[in-house]
DNA sequence: GCCCAGGGATGCG
DNA sequence: CGCATCCATGGG
């Protein structure tokens, strides 16, 4: 895998290291679309325009930094896939999923976006989150931004009925009135300890949120979301019957350190995409 | 028409 | 603490 940045584009060859569909598909990010070899990505404001094929990725964007950092360009993945790949329960997964990467995204919006996602499907999330864009977000010409804190300030409780939150848009309107520009700057700086405690201390944030947001906006890697899917399969694959996640969570962090975050990409990806019942 | 979704809040012991 | 119950809504 080759990596070339310029001025106003990153031109990526041979990524064995790197699937764009796979990192858009795999169920940290939102706000994306993807039409034949032609994809668009969003964070706040920002796009990246993104042409690929099996041995070409080329991003175009006019903050070309951003998205370097964003599609975690300096990271060596075929390290971690060698680290992991030796734990038999991960094998099929990272095979399957050999090119997913952990974005950097936005930690506000990510925070907002997963309030949304509790007890959710990935399409009304979408959906939703597609129209506070529309709604409240910045016109940038051919896109909307996510809005800002400050714009999402204007929303009430019923727009956010409207958008389609239901019974959440209550905990929403609460932590948006709640949140400042300056607690998320804070929030940025602390450790992962204090990030986790203030996180769910804000309504509609509990411990599997939390962990989403510290994985995908945070930059924190040991954490271990446990979702639905991540419950299922570990009972499958260990033959128990435990519904604690909190416990689930801690166990496998204690498992995969480090590259917990990473590790449980591969398996939600691998497993929700196949919808495997083992 | 039914089950489920990248769970969390609340109340109870 | 652990546990049960409730929760809006629409995707598949």
């Amino acid at each position: 895998m080759k990596i070339e940045l310029a001025k106003d584009k990153i031109i990526i060859t041979n990524p064995q290291d790197f699937d764009l569909v796979q990192t858009l598909n795999c169920g940290q990010i939102f706000r994306y679309n993807i039409v034949g070899d032609l994809a668009y990505v969003y964070s706040m404001d920002k796009r990246a325009k993104i042409t690929f094929n099996k041995n070409k990725i080329e991003i175009l964007s006019s903050d070309i930094k951003f998205f370097y950092n964003f599609f975690d360009l300096d990271r060596d993945y075929s390290k971690i896939k060698s680290i992991l790949i030796k734990d038999e329960f991960l094998r099929p997964a990272i095979e399957y999923g050999a090119g997913i990467r952990i974005l950097n995204n936005d930690a506000y919006e990510m925070l907002i976006s997963f309030i949304i996602s509790a007890n959710n499907n990935i399409a009304r999330i979408k959906k939703s989150i597609e129209y506070l864009c529309a709604h409240f977000g910045k016109d940038m010409g051919e896109y909307f931004a996510f809005p800002t804190l400050n714009e999402l300030k204007k929303a009430s409780i019923a727009d956010f009925e409207k958008a389609g939150l239901g019974y959440r848009a209550r905990q929403m309107f609460e932590t948006v009135q709640k949140l400042s520009a300056d607690g998320i700057e804070k929030l940025k700086a602390m450790n992962k300890e204090e990030q986790f405690k203030f996180l769910i201390s804000l309504k509609g944030i509990g411990e599997k949120v939390a962990n989403c947001i510290m994985l995908f906006g945070l930059g924190v890697k040991d954490v271990f979301p446990v979702d639905t899917w991540i419950n299922k399969v570990y009972n499958d694959l260990t033959k128990r019957k435990e519904n604690d996640r909190k416990k689930i969570s801690r166990e496998l962090v204690a498992r995969y350190g480090n590259l917990s975050g990473f590790a449980q990409q591969y398996v939600f990806y691998y497993y929700r995409e196949n919808k495997i019942k083992v």
